[in-house]
DNA sequence: TTGAAAGCGCTACCAG
DNA sequence: CTGGTAGCGCTTTCAA
């Protein structure tokens, strides 16, 4: 474990210059440079970041938080930030905070607390007033992903908008009965909410707020298919159209519907939000976001933050865009 | 942001004092341990973590690498880990170097290098030899789970056994064609590896040698529907049984022969191994292993070997559980 | 362009 | 049981 002491000494120059050469910063001549770099080479000299973050109030260390990591959206979006954090070689430390009570309370309390990074992506939450006073007494930058209100989200598909194409696209196909299928009915994440609401101002729009109706389930692939079974069961009852507060529930309802004898796209159109890896073996109509990129800009926005924390936000939503598949098609003439 | 020393100077101790107080390492009178406890809450005192690594060489943190977080296996291990790590309050970076030649460079050259935790957990990872040395010059400790020779695997079910009875269940069912379905040609993950040969040789101990088969598949849900789709479109040299290399290819099957009008397990009978959160869906049998568990596990082992390095391994693997459910059955009288 | 020296905030040793 | 002091390994003025 040789120090940049012993990197000094076999260079033979001063600590000082020797740490302004391995850093780039300030004067050095380009043969002390030289002569610096292969010493440090030599002596396989790694800096040790404990002293450095000490002398620099620097961590070269991202924070990520979110929820679970079980889920497609967040793995993809997690596998994102650490894919571009690599290239700007900055560590990432993982924080995930289930709705559990007595993990997010240690995460916020004990963990968070301790600052152990610049910056901080906050994906999926829907903090209370007590987390966001929280994040902003961290004094660090903090970048949302798919959020609820930390002053607003900084990346995020257009949800309102995803969810009303899909809509629409079932409503020009001739469908009137549409159920919107998942979230729960109480408690809801702000994603979820959102693209209900979404969905229910679109029916309005079309007169047809008197057929919408939500199918609350887990939002899961399995939650979707117990749901959906439960739903087409019953024929009188039955929709010909779900659109699915993402496509791992859509992808339940189709198994579902599959397991039920009913034909999709003939006799059921589903259509899903996310393009989800699944989709394409489902020829699942959907509306196509990125997380993966989701993921890599917030890291770009946050490296930009901590370059310079004067900078705020304004980033305009991304617009998801209709992948249209064999899930759904024109309704059958009554 | 308050330092030691304005807890030392509010509670009317000497640094050191404060120091002991708080960290309760030391003789401190139960009276001054209160006024320092008390100052400390009433400044809101966090110690400055780079600080206390540069003084004790410590960085209560531990570091996970593992291939992605995207398979059903790493994401539940991965939050097993961080469930557990939050307990013991240790921080936990995230690597995921895939495959690619670039990310797994940077990964081990950039990063590993920097040593900035106080142990690693390697979860699936298939190093090089190149890649264990580099891990061994870290002087840090290492608990494998489920990867290929490090020094031996410390946490992971006994594979040979779990695709030995995987097999059998279905020799027992009278099966003779029986399929194992998935993992490239070459290249192995040592894990797939480990489970074909099993079969392998739980086939040819029943004198079915001549009836083995490996139909090859990337290890996903959609690689096993895809390669189902195409092993099962022809009845002449369609198998009556397949062992699946786990569960995400095993459901993939079901769900191709499902779409082929296959009944299952009237006709085909399909095995996985793992317990994935889809399998009750799919009543699907297998082989149960529960990863959440085994990341805990590598998190209590690895702590030991924090705190006393000279411990060296000794785990033995655990054992997979077979759960039937309704994915096979006695072959039909040919 | 380089070097000496003063911290960064904490722990740990050694006296008392 | 408590306090003074010397680092941990690096960066960063400030002089030279």
């Amino acid at each position: 474990m040789s120090g940049i002491a012993d990197v000094a000494r076999v260079a033979g120059v001063s600590k000082s210059t020797a740490s302004r050469a391995l850093s780039g910063s300030g004067y050095v001549s380009e043969d002390t440079r030289r002569r610096v770099a292969d010493a440090a080479a030599s002596l396989g000299y790694v800096p040790s970041t404990s002293a450095v973050s000490l002398a620099t109030g620097r961590t070269r260390t991202v924070g990520v938080m979110m929820p679970t990591v079980t889920r497609w959206f967040f793995a993809e979006v997690l596998e994102g930030i650490q894919h571009s954090l690599l290239q700007h070689g900055l560590d990432l430390t993982l924080y995930t905070a289930g709705p559990d009570r007595a993990s997010h309370d240690i995460v916020y309390r004990d963990f968070l607390s301790q600052r152990r990074f610049d910056g901080l992506i906050a994906v999926g939450l829907d903090p209370v007033d007590r987390d966001v006073d929280m994040m902003r007494s961290l004094e660090r930058p903090v970048v949302t992903v798919a959020s609820g209100d930390i002053a607003g989200v900084d990346v995020a598909i257009d949800d309102e908008y995803a969810v009303r194409r899909a809509t629409e696209h079932l409503i020009d196909l001739g469908h009137r009965s549409i159920v919107f299928l998942g979230g729960p009915r109480a408690h809801w994440a702000h994603v979820d909410e959102l693209r209900f609401r979404g969905y229910l101002r679109t029916m309005e729009s079309a007169g047809l707020g008197a057929h919408a109706h939500h199918v609350t389930c887990p939002v899961t692939l399995p939650g979707g298919f117990e749901a959906a079974v439960d739903l087409l069961s019953y024929p009188e009852q039955r929709p010909t159209g779900i659109v699915a507060v993402c496509d791992e529930v859509a992808i339940g309802a189709i198994i579902a519907a599959r397991r039920l004898g009913i034909s999709v796209p003939a006799e059921l159109s589903v259509i899903g939000i996310d393009d989800h890896e699944y989709a394409e073996m489902f020829s699942l109509t959907t509306l196509a976001q990125n997380p993966r990129q989701q993921g890599a800009l917030a890291v770009d926005l946050l490296a930009q933050r901590i370059a310079d924390p004067t900078i705020v936000g304004g980033v305009k939503p991304l617009r998801a865009r209709l992948v249209s598949r064999h899930s759904t098609a024109r309704v059958r003439e009554g």
